[in-house]
RNA sequence: CGGGGUGUAGCUCAGCCUGGUAGAGCACUACGUUCGGGACGUAGGUGUCGCAGGUUCAAAUCCUGUCACCCCGACCA
């Protein structure tokens, strides 16, 4: 491709609007532009990488055996209405109304119209297991889109479902795309995690998510580095301290402590460390009365995990802090100043906070806490759980090693869904024995333009872009210096040209009338692996000049090798 | 949804406080010089100052409303 005839502008100057630096270079480069809040155009260079990732995910997912289909972005809410999701999904679900005042989605997934096609389509377990994938157009009405391509309301999503007879089957097919999908991010040159998400209250291993590790990552993910441990920061088990929890050694004792709300100014104030206070969370409960709030305790300096906390007994989810007027209600007194001693209501404590003895704790009562407090002596019928999130150096829950924390950008996602739609649905098929029984299902999806992102996200320098050559728009960027007064470098560049694309090598040729500095900075923002330089210079001696996106030293070579150079280089 | 902010040329922004002929840089067009790291000169085109009302002799500027966009928050008492 000749870039004098390429539709492509780049800009030296950072948009406004960017915050992250893949959504800043993608728009510096021109690769994408934005349409309206969370709606981006893909241009034509910006689609070419677009494409690769596709083209990747086809040949991985073709090659597991899986069936491309191509579903509507539209679609009927009888469906949604039959699986239950019309009610449940939120504003996030794009309601639509035809002409005749029919109700349509825009498909922020495709579950039931996969289903719907499942039980029109499957009739016996000999079809079985089957996986059906597209490569499609989402939309889903995000709060608050940002990040451009990262989290946009419309993205490209590869999904694909997957059926099967029994538990077996639907494992192994589970296990076969966990497979695929670290193909299809190793492929793609990424640096990647899967780890165990948030398996809902069914438990059991059935949910992984891949991540790209990148510092920016908006997902914290945690693992062992003494074993294969990974999950998310949701799914992450905190273990119980290994060590018992002293004995009591001080008396209780209420303290006055005016105005001390936080942590922070109550570990100040009494000169004690903050995990020797333990706070106590309000949470909305499931029932009335008592069983209106429940009581959540951990220790000072630990976090709480929503997650966990939304799958305890008596918790309402989705997880909601009391307002102020339950937990007057609950405790007499106002946050800041809340303990688990003498609460009616339902508490659960962190087992960090149940190995700590003598600790402070609220009063339950206006600007007073309570000092020399312990478990058991002065607090009856808790229950120990796990509430907090876990930290950098907990014990890994599954034996060896400390945990470690990161950043990660969730790319990819799979699941074991178990009967959950084939149910509502009625997807059946008959078994060997000519009984109906209902399908079970896997899901499993990629984030295809933010896989895109977030490579660049992993793979950039202050330059511009540096793609992973499989991403890359362009293998290689042919740079032509000083071609207007000197035709022997035009010829060369030109004959190059010819020759690299004839040969099967994607060329972005700049044979552009501009300044060196100008070609080799727009070079270097498209973040293409691989230049080529042809320059007065060298071309008296003979050479051309050679220098990969990731190096700073060019490499001088002899001109007429340079099919031969260039294919060591890309292996090609 | 709550709080904060911004809307002026294709882009980045100044001008607004203190009302008086709409600006700079980048980008774009032409010509000339230049040519191995985002050149320079000359000339040129470019605007419903987000939109609608209002105040005023006069509004980008002041007031009211409205729309759009951006940021923070919407668990950590």
């Amino acid at each position: 491709m000749r870039l004098s005839h390429y539709p492509i502008q780049t800009t030296k100057e950072t948009p406004a609007e960017a915050e992250i630096v893949s959504h800043q270079l993608m728009l510096r480069a021109g690769l994408i532009r934005r349409l309206a809040a969370g709606l981006y155009s893909w241009l034509p260079m910006g689609l070419r990488t677009l494409r690769k990732a596709e083209t990747i995910i086809r040949e991985e997912m073709n090659r597991a055996g899986a069936f491309e289909v191509l579903m509507p972005v539209v679609q009927p809410a009888e469906l949604w209405q039959e699986s239950g999701r019309w009610g449940k999904y939120g504003p996030e679900l794009l309601r639509l109304k035809d002409r005749h005042q029919r109700d349509f989605v825009a498909g922020p997934t495709h579950e039931e119209v996969i289903t719907d096609i499942a039980r029109r389509e499957l009739k016996s377990y000999r079809q079985l297991p089957v996986n059906f994938y597209q490569v499609q157009t989402k939309f889903r009405d995000e709060i608050r889109p940002r990040f451009g391509v990262m989290r946009a309301r419309e993205f490209v999503m590869k999904d694909a479902y997957s059926f099967h007879a029994d538990e077996p089957s639907l494992e192994a097919g589970y296990r076969l795309m966990h497979e695929t999908y670290t193909r299809i991010f190793t492929r793609m040159g990424l640096d990647f995690r899967a780890v165990r998400a948030d398996s809902g209250p069914i438990g059991g291993d059935v949910s992984q998510e891949f991540h790209v590790l990148a510092s920016s990552g908006e997902d914290a993910i945690v693992f062992s580095d003494g074993d294969g441990y990974a999950a998310n920061m949701e799914a992450a088990e905190a273990l119980a301290p290994a060590e018992a929890r002293p004995a009591p050694g001080e008396p209780l004792q209420k303290v006055p402590t005016p105005g001390a709300k936080t942590i922070e100014a109550i570990a100040k104030l009494l000169g004690v460390p903050p995990q020797h206070c333990l706070k106590t969370l309000l949470v909305e409960g499931d029932g009335e009365g008592d069983a209106a709030v429940v009581a959540l305790v951990i220790r000072g300096d630990h976090e709480l995990n929503a997650t966990k906390a939304q799958h305890l007994p008596g918790v309402a989810a989705p997880l909601r802090m009391a307002g102020a007027e339950r937990i007057h209600q609950a405790t007499g007194a106002e946050a800041g100043f809340i303990g688990p001693v003498g609460l009616k209501c339902r508490i659960y404590a962190d087992h960090s906070a149940l190995a700590v003895a003598d600790f402070v704790c609220g009063a339950n009562e206006k600007d007073m806490h309570l000092t020399g407090v312990n478990w058991d002596r002065d607090i009856q019928g808790y229950v120990a759980a796990d509430l907090r999130n876990v930290v950098e150096g907990d014990p890994s829950p599954s034996g060896q090693g400390r945990l470690k924390l990161a950043r990660g950008i969730e790319v990819g996602h799979i699941f074991q869904l178990g009967r959950k739609y084939s149910d509502a649905l009625k997807a059946l098929v008959l078994d060997e024995s000519g009984r109906e029984v209902t399908l079970l299902m896997g899901c499993y999806g990629i984030g295809v333009t933010r896989v895109v992102a977030a490579a660049i996200e992993q793979n950039h320098d202050e330059r511009g872009i540096i793609w992973p050559e499989p991403l890359a728009p362009f293998q290689v960027v042919l740079v032509s210096l000083g071609a207007q007064k000197a035709p022997q470098v035009r010829e060369t560049a030109d004959r190059l040209y010819g020759e690299l694309t004839a040969a099967g090598i994607e060329v972005l040729y700049d044979d552009r009338d501009a300044r060196p500095g100008v070609k080799f900075a727009d070079a270097e923002l498209l973040g293409i692996p691989h230049r080529l330089v042809v320059a007065e210079r060298g071309l008296a001696a003979g050479r051309l000049e050679y220098r990969h996106r990731r190096e700073s030293e060019s490499v001088e070579f002899p001109a007429d090798e340079a099919l031969s150079f260039l294919r060591a280089r890309i292996g090609h």
